[in-house]
DNA sequence: GCCGGGCTGGAATGCGCTTTCCACCGTAGG
DNA sequence: CCTACGGTGGAAAGCGCATTCCAGCCCGGC
């Protein structure tokens, strides 16, 4: 039988909650001991009898700790932060997916933060993990080269690694920060050496954002791949435009609206691709037919669509993990560690041989 | 000038964190004021030379909040936790992007947690959110017509309301809770007709689990209405499969066994279509030469690829918004309120006109 | 038979913050 | 000139929990 509960003093609005100490109580024992008996306490033990009638009560109180009052007396809660421009980008989906279930494993749950494609706003989610108090934070995304952003988001981590948490970012690195890299160049390279077997002599690209250092680096590893593999990229055939659907497709009737045709197409990721597909389409384009395309990222919805998209494989899975695993193994002592994801080139129907 | 910080205790492995008391120390001024020149507390002033001393104080000191401490001391946090069963799958991130993006807006962000496809887990992620005490959480997907399951997570929804937080789902309704229902009865009932007006008279499905709500509304729906409109469907021609690629090619494989191919085969969604597209392809069954086929959700990434994927496309941007609004709200008052997301069918190349 | 030591339970402290409650200031009104 | 009152800063109480420290218990050994 449980007596009338003392009038405890609760902001507006709030509800009242059972707390250990209601617990304690209906169990008859002290605080200390339901906590011990609920926690199985290092090094001390309750007997077991007690530790029964703690368990019957909590069950039947339907008690359950208060994961924000737990964080406060333990010092640490048990979350780790992920920043992502998009959640709803199948690049940043398939590393999520990765980063939950690594987080999972380990009885961590994520925090899930997004720019919104605002690059610039990562140092604010930065700080907002520090005030969460996460253990780590993970982030993906390619950062821009600016310089200024840049000293931002360093600065936001130095006062997030030195609160404690570890940090790891994937995609492109940064420097003194765990990283986790995607072979980007080399999938680049890759491709370009991959389209020049099959017969390709003239290449155009759609860059995205110039100062993207993702696209940068998959723009001149396969511009400059191509040349040197006897091809030939004419510089009014590279084309910028934002990193998603539209910009690719606005790139692509750019680059169509140019004499000169090329006789492939590389978007730098599957996402412009597509726009760049839907572009040549509406303006009476056959792919593969008039102009290959290719792209990279191989997003998984993509796979076995007719005609396929040839493009470059990132394992994201392999990915997430790994920044996962950098993250929450704590920052391994001096050195910051970095993981090279390779990627691998899918050669599908959209660049079919050249006769 | 700081003076020495005093010993605190803080458990093994930690770092000390500059806390307010330490803001308040630095400005020459007590704990009390300094939380209120930092927040600005309602209905009570500082001077306005105080709280620039504060402020410059935390400023100086990189002082940031713990959310923690807030959450305890307010009695809420200002998180949201939203639940899915795998966000690497488009029709889930496409409403967590939503449900962030109005998070946000609020000034809330999200905890995100995943089932990875074990709809049995739902009410322990439930639990979890009650653990967390986040002040909202929205539930995305299908639950199971198993009604021991369904109990446990109405079971764990209470406990998870009755302290206080609020709940949506959104996808299938429940009962009782505020929901964003999707028509899918009245997506796929339309989908049926499109296809009956092109000319098909039999048709197959590849139907998802069996006691999955989403995928047997839509199938349902789907076949009623085809039927009533005059077609055919084989009892023989509805498989059964898992909510996933493979589980629509090892369907497809299995319809395309029997005799009497339908002219077109319905998959009741997208991604299961994908793995039929696939599976076809592997037994040399040309789409949409030999058989047609349609899906369900309208993939962002899938649009205006070659040969587009009729489809019934779900405003998840909707959806996911209607979802937050519902959560954010708070209940109510009495009635569960529930709002409808139409959806459309969206006819491309699978499914051409027969002649 | 008595004392020491291992167990075990309870009281108390502190985590960082918000928010009463109280004390104190100055000024205006009687 | 004294009191009453609005305004403003500080002390302190808690939010729910983990944990340290201490006290009591029972057992065995001398």
């Amino acid at each position: 039988m449980t007596d009338v509960l003392p009038a405890r003093r609760y902001p507006p609005g709030m509800v009242a909650r059972v707390t250990l100490s209601d617990v304690a109580r209906a169990a008859g024992v002290s605080l200390a001991t339901a906590s011990r008996a609920l926690n199985g306490s290092s090094n001390r033990t309750v007997q077991p009898a007690l530790r029964e009638r703690v368990l019957a009560a909590a069950e039947s109180l339907r008690y359950t700790p208060d994961a924000n009052a737990q964080a406060m007396a333990r010092g640490a809660t048990s979350s780790v932060g992920l920043i992502v421009h998009d959640i709803a980008d199948p690049y940043f989906s398939g590393i999520a997916a990765a980063v939950t279930r690594a987080a999972d494993r380990v009885g961590l749950h994520v925090t899930l933060a997004s720019t919104q494609h605002q690059p610039d706003r990562e140092h604010e989610l930065v700080a907002l993990m520090r005030r969460l108090r996460t253990r780590a934070v993970i982030i993906a995304g390619g950062r821009m080269a600016d310089p200024e952003r840049e000293a931002r988001l360093r600065d936001a981590l130095g006062d997030l690694m030195a609160a404690g948490a570890s940090v790891a970012v994937v995609g492109q690195p940064l420097e003194g920060i765990d990283s986790v890299v995607i072979d980007n160049p080399g999938g680049a390279a890759a491709l370009a050496g991959a389209l020049l077997e099959r017969g390709y002599t003239t290449a155009g690209v759609l860059g995205g954002p110039p100062e993207h250092q993702t696209a940068r680096a998959r723009r001149e590893s396969f511009v400059d791949a191509f040349r040197a593999g006897g091809g030939t990229v004419g510089e009014e055939h590279v084309v910028h435009g934002l990193f998603t659907w539209e910009g690719g497709a606005s790139a692509m009737e750019a680059l169509l609206g140019r004499p000169d045709r090329p006789q492939v197409v590389f978007a730098v990721n599957d996402v412009m691709a597509l726009g760049a597909l839907s572009a040549a389409r509406a303006l009476g384009v056959r792919v593969p037919d008039d102009v290959a395309v290719a792209g990279f990222d191989d997003i998984v919805t993509l796979r076995d669509v007719v005609p396929g998209l040839t493009t470059v494989r990132i394992p994201l899975d392999e990915a997430g993990e790994a920044a996962a695993e950098l993250a929450l193994d704590g920052m391994g002592g001096g050195e910051a560690r970095r993981r090279l994801v390779r990627t691998e080139v899918v050669l599908r129907e959209s660049t079919p041989p050249r006769a």
